[in-house]
RNA sequence: GGCCCCAUCGUCUAGUCAGGUCUAGGACAUCGGAUUUUCAGUCCGAGAACAGGGGUUCGAAUCCCCUUGGGGUCACCA
């Protein structure tokens, strides 16, 4: 039998990286395996704004290249794939549970049920629901029903049964549970509505997934699942429950919730400090609004899916003992569930970092012009990056930045080479030009070798000349030129190399930058 | 608290199922050196781990038990 996964988002406005990890095992298996991936939403919930909370989701997808066969949009043999549509299936399914005494009707009011909860706990002892509409008399049952009585149904446990509940779980291995401590799940509201725990698995039975390969934390729903599996007879899938997802250097599940903490988080703070020095620019608001949870920062602030999806797919899942960097190609090849490592693994944003770097270089340079083109368009610097002189002049402020271009958004932090005024690092420049005899050294430089040289003069090769001579004729390091005249023409104490810098800024501009910063060295 | 899961360098991991070849391998990060009389980068190198205790065995990171620690989950949420 082909193999059919599944990834079963609820839409809630964006997509979470962990919750992206997830989906991509999914996605690796059926594609390994040459099955089909499946796409379905949960959305029993919430049906309000369905497509404003679902477009991130399916962007996310989109943005990695994870293509799914049924689902949203594309459709298929076993829809509908919203849950909100399938209310008949569960209606029924829910019948014949309850035609065949394996579910039953529960007139216990939420009051009742969580003053027994409480009387549990204050003994100190496990919760199980008490089944007081068991002992109801058919009739008792008509003339409630007949009251309009609310109720919900729930799914009667076999306490009794002998055997445990088990699985043998394609990454935990076997794992079993004792029928007898298993609360009956609720599985319809007095509202008529299911609940995922059911909703679940009448859609994983009917769509026939082979394996539902899904995050840990749904580990502890597996029983419940199984025995409604078994009741409404279907086959039962295979379980993978893989680790979560942890914040960096934490133990805890990464959560949407806590991002307020991650902003003091060591290695998180970088991601969070970026998004508002480059957000703001781009019209995306700020770290408050796109952060590293959201598969969305990523692709804004201009990481490469390759990047991202190694990343990924590292996270609790391993080639061999010394492969890292990988194409999705090659991890589709490779991947199976019995690599996918048992505990719980924490998002690196330095590895994820290290990927990046390494796919970065693989791009080619027209690809990172119009890439970085688009954010120079999107923050007002570049009216019309395909304009040919715009082009020609991205391509070579990308060709002279080489590999320090990381992110496709590095490209905003050279700004000064497309518009006139330029911000000064102050710390750099009074270090590097408003300090003792640089500025006199800058300014002969400048008048002695520099004004002298024509336009077509103005080359890298000539820079560098006139700066080594004239050092040496000094006698002093040309690192001190090199480093006060970075900062005088670019206002920064990184970029590219200082003659590339000096061409790409222009003679004309470069001289006057050199004329103003003499004047703040001298004023400071 | 009940149930369940997990435990190798700071981090991600290889090795665990089929004990020896593991004085535990790789990557990221860190530190040091080289290079560019420039930041960055690149190259080379270094430090860095089997949670603890019992067993079983000639031999245990690997098998068994206990302890400790971490985590998940206990809804008319998903």
């Amino acid at each position: 039998m082909s193999t059919r996964t599944r990834f079963a988002p609820s839409p809630t406005g964006y997509m979470h990286i962990g919750g992206m990890r997830t989906a991509l095992f999914a996605w690796l298996w059926a594609r390994h395996t040459g099955g089909a991936f499946i796409l379905r939403i949960d959305d029993t919930d919430r049906q309000r704004n369905i497509d404003e909370a679902l477009g991130p989701i399916l962007n996310a997808f989109r943005w990695l290249g994870l293509n799914w066969d049924e689902g949203p949009e594309v459709g298929g043999a076993d829809g509908p794939y919203f849950q909100s549509q399938r209310s008949d299936l569960y209606r029924a399914a829910c019948d014949r549970l309850l035609a065949e005494g394996k579910a039953y009707r529960d007139f216990d009011s939420p009051e009742v049920v969580q003053a027994d909860r409480q009387a549990a706990e204050k003994e100190k002892r496990p919760y199980i629901n008490v089944r007081r509409s068991l002992d109801l008399t058919p009739q008792q049952v008509e003339e409630h029903l007949a009251a309009g009585r609310p109720h919900v149904i729930r799914f009667l446990v076999p306490r009794d049964r002998s055997e445990k509940v088990a699985i043998d779980d394609a990454v935990r291995g076997h794992v079993e549970w004792d029928a007898a401590l298993l609360s009956d799940p609720v599985i319809m509201r007095s509202d008529g509505s299911p609940l995922y725990n059911f909703a679940t698995v009448v859609d994983d039975g009917q769509m026939r997934i082979t394996h539902v390969i899904r995050a840990e934390e749904h580990l502890s729903n597996t029983p419940v699942q199984v025995l409604m599996h078994e009741a409404l007879g279907y086959e039962l899938p295979a379980f993978a429950h893989i680790p979560f997802v942890t914040a960096p250097g934490s133990t805890k599940k990464l959560s949407k919730r806590d991002v307020d903490k991650y902003k003091n988080n060591p290695q998180f703070k970088r991601m969070f400090e970026r998004a508002d020095a480059v957000f703001p620019q781009l019209g995306l608001g700020t770290s408050e609004t796109l952060n590293p949870v959201m598969v969305e920062y990523y692709e804004r602030i201009g990481y490469l899916p390759q990047a991202v999806l190694n990343a990924l797919a590292r996270l609790g899942w391993s080639l061999d003992d010394k492969t890292e960097i990988m194409s999705l190609d090659t991890v589709i090849e490779n991947f199976t569930l019995d690599r996918v490592v048992k505990n719980c693994a924490g998002l690196d944003p330095d590895k994820l970092f290290a990927f990046q770097s390494h796919w970065m270089s693989e791009v080619p340079l027209d690809e990172k012009v119009v890439r970085c083109g688009d954010h120079l368009r999107t923050a007002g610097l570049v009216h019309d990056p395909l304009e040919p002189a715009a082009r020609e002049r991205i391509t070579a402020v990308v060709t002279a930045l080489g590999d320090r271009l990381k992110l496709y958004s590095d490209i905003l932090d050279v700004d000064y080479f497309f518009k006139d005024e330029i911000v000064y690092d102050e710390k750099n420049f009074a270090k590097r030009v408003a300090k003792d005899g640089t500025p006199e050294l800058l300014a002969e430089f400048a008048s002695s070798h520099l004004e002298p040289l024509s336009t077509a003069d103005w080359t890298a090769e000539r820079l560098e000349a006139e700066l080594n001579a004239f050092s040496e004729a000094k006698g002093v390091s040309s690192g001190l030129l090199i480093h006060a005249l970075r900062l005088s023409t670019t206002g920064q104490a990184v970029g590219p190399g200082v003659y590339d810098a000096l061409v790409l800024v222009g003679r004309e501009k470069s001289l006057e930058r050199i004329t103003a910063a003499l004047m703040k060295a001298r004023n400071s």
